[in-house]
DNA sequence: TATCCGTGGTA
DNA sequence: TTACCAAGGAT
């Protein structure tokens, strides 16, 4: 009994670069919504990302709903079944690709996502920086992999990364192949995968409104389709940036028009922080209310009631405003 | 190849 | 508090 290859896709996209304890509610809310690929395919974007809100990497909500219209219309709602025509899809990379071939359909893929990348680098002790110790990798991985049942191998292997092999301390006393490890003969364990260093992360900063018409209403707007938050809902914001901006200055820069009725209401909330991939962040949230023509406040302004912030796609970090302007 | 792209848990 | 880490992909 082979599992439903739309499952296996969902599940595999929402669990890249994320935990089985987070995906999980979000797994169980798109099977409800969205219980095939052609339902998923007939839904709007902004539905997909406002479900998709939270999660992170936007882009891979982006490429799901891209990748369900392909499969929905190129392949007639079948999702192909081997790897190559499958990394033609939208958001399947060589991981995805050998992983679904693998699980849905049983083929005899490698499998190698980071936890196999773990197990196989401390198996043979592989001093070669990640991500060039890919290639090598993948061929140790090649050739120890069983020729049958390859998908529950792979999830196996996973499996024991991810409770027994772990990153920082593994429990090498409950592991099935130690005496097959180098690393453990050698005692170093958690020197593998060896990784390339990491760039320090710059701090960026902005002023962000709170922006509340007499109604109980809060304005919003689209962040541009592409880039971080791509797509995602916001509250209006000062370009993020390395200086410090003053209250003034930032209404000047976001509602010019406005700057007499708002300069001398504003009211300071307490500084939000927020780490992104590659940058800190810090949000000074302003609260003030405004009564004027939409045409005059902000280009594609929405205003939206906070008991209705469910209903859009608002990321965490959005989220975290609302809350620093309900508090303090 | 290097950079960009979220978030929550953990030591 | 900070840094690191997770079932990667796109450019």
């Amino acid at each position: 009994m082979q599992p439903d290859p739309y499952h296996v896709w969902l599940s595999e996209i929402m669990l890249q670069q994320t935990t089985v304890v987070t995906v999980g509610p979000y797994f169980e809310k798109f099977l409800n919504l969205w219980p095939t690929v052609h339902a998923l395919a007939a839904a709007s974007l902004d539905d997909v990302l406002t479900a998709w809100a939270g999660l992170g990497y936007y882009a891979r909500a982006r490429n799901l709903h891209k990748c369900a219209i392909a499969v929905s219309i190129e392949f007639g709602g079948q999702f192909p079944k081997d790897r190559d025509n499958l990394l033609s899809l939208p958001g399947v990379g060589p991981y995805t690709a050998a992983a679904i071939s693998a699980i849905a359909f049983d083929k005899p893929e490698v499998v190698v996502d980071g936890n196999i990348e773990r197990i196989v680098s401390r198996l043979y002790r592989i001093t070669t920086p990640l991500p060039a110790a890919k290639k090598e990798i993948t061929e140790f991985a090649s050739k120890i992999m069983p020729r049958r049942r390859a998908g529950d191998y792979a999830q196996a292997l996973m499996d024991i990364g991810a409770t027994i092999c772990t990153p920082r301390t593994p429990n090498c006393a409950a592991c099935p192949v130690s005496r097959h490890c180098a690393a453990f003969a050698a005692g170093d364990m958690a020197q593998f995968p060896v990784k390339a260093p990491k760039k320090v992360k710059p701090t960026r900063r902005a002023v962000v409104f709170w922006l509340e018409r007499s109604d109980g209403a809060v304005l919003l707007r689209r962040r541009e389709e592409k880039g971080l938050l791509g797509g995602m809902m916001e509250f209006p914001s000062t370009d993020w940036g390395e200086e410090t901006l003053s209250i003034e200055m930032a209404i000047m820069r976001l509602f010019p028009a406005h700057f007499q009725a708002l300069a001398g209401q504003a009211a300071q909330k307490s500084l939000v922080r927020h780490t992104f991939t590659h940058f800190h962040l810090e949000l000074q949230p302003v609260v003030t209310s405004l009564e004027a023509p939409d045409e005059t406040i902000l280009p594609g302004g929405q205003w939206v009631k906070p008991e209705e912030f469910g209903s859009y796609a608002l990321p965490t970090l959005m989220n975290k405003v609302a809350r620093a302007v309900a508090k303090g």
